[in-house]
DNA sequence: GCAAAGATTTGCT
DNA sequence: GCAAATCTTTGCC
């Protein structure tokens, strides 16, 4: 049987274009600025280790900007953890919370100043069992020590990345991603622009959740984004 | 060197 | 609705 796609001559376009990356300069700018941009995109890990490709749509980010805010990790300045922060636009920064969840976030604006975003919930597009499984992997051993036999109901799809530390478990991301250039089309995960022929998701601002310790003003900032009407959001309500 | 707290999630009361 | 799980990072002696 004949591939007509060996016929083409090596210069030719392929046939699907590739989905491009998020352009550097659309994160360079204001973090919050860029967070509403990064709604709607898409987060895409490489098949790996057996697992399919997994592809998920931004529903939820929050941002953290400068050493001004006492919510961020940057707030003490430079550090062995934060220092990726302090750095280029586009590159990854996972950290390990509560001594057991990674949180995955983009940095923001330019050299020298920090800031993020931090990816709080995905919509699961593709790899939904590749999903289940690393989520699996990951979860704490006093629940999977319950056994294959614990009754309890299979994660809903759409709740698969509906939280900070859910999506580094779906997508199995932990701190040795931190330094990733995520505009790279050729790295193992990425950033993706919203297909053109989806909607813009209408975005809602609210205050960032779990940073009460930071105080006012900065504990009042709208600055967590979410897509509205999504089913993903974090939270046992979809708050 | 040691103590305390954390950008969370889950299961039980 | 609340507390446990779990370990790194930071602040203070």
């Amino acid at each position: 049987m004949t591939d007509r796609r060996d016929a083409r001559p090596p210069s030719a376009a392929p046939d699907v274009e590739p989905a491009r990356t998020i352009p550097r300069a659309t994160l360079e700018g204001d973090t919050v600025e860029a967070g509403r941009a990064l709604l709607g995109a898409r987060l895409v890990r490489d098949p790996v280790a057996g697992l399919e490709r997994r592809v998920g749509r931004i529903v939820e980010v929050e941002a953290y900007v400068g050493v001004e805010d006492r919510a961020s990790h940057a707030r003490m300045g430079p550090t062995a953890r934060n220092r990726v922060m302090f750095g280029p636009a586009g590159v990854a920064y996972v950290y390990l919370v509560y001594g057991m969840h990674h949180c995955l976030n983009v940095v923001t604006e330019h050299e020298g100043r920090p800031a993020a975003l931090l990816i709080r919930a995905l919509e699961p597009v593709a790899g939904i069992p590749a999903m289940r499984a690393a989520r699996e992997a990951a979860a704490p051993s006093r629940r999977r020590a319950a056994g294959p036999v614990s009754h309890h109901r299979p994660v809903a799809e759409e709740r698969l990345a509906a939280g900070p530390g859910l999506v580094a478990a779906a997508f199995g991301i932990d701190r040795t991603f931190t330094g990733l250039d995520l505009c790279d089309p050729a790295s193992p995960l990425r950033l993706e622009c919203r297909s053109d022929d989806e909607p813009e998701p209408v975005v809602v601002a609210t205050p960032r959740i779990g940073i009460a310790f930071a105080g006012e003003p900065w504990v009042s900032r709208p600055w967590r984004l979410v897509a509205a009407g999504s089913p993903s959001l974090s939270g046992p309500r979809a708050r």
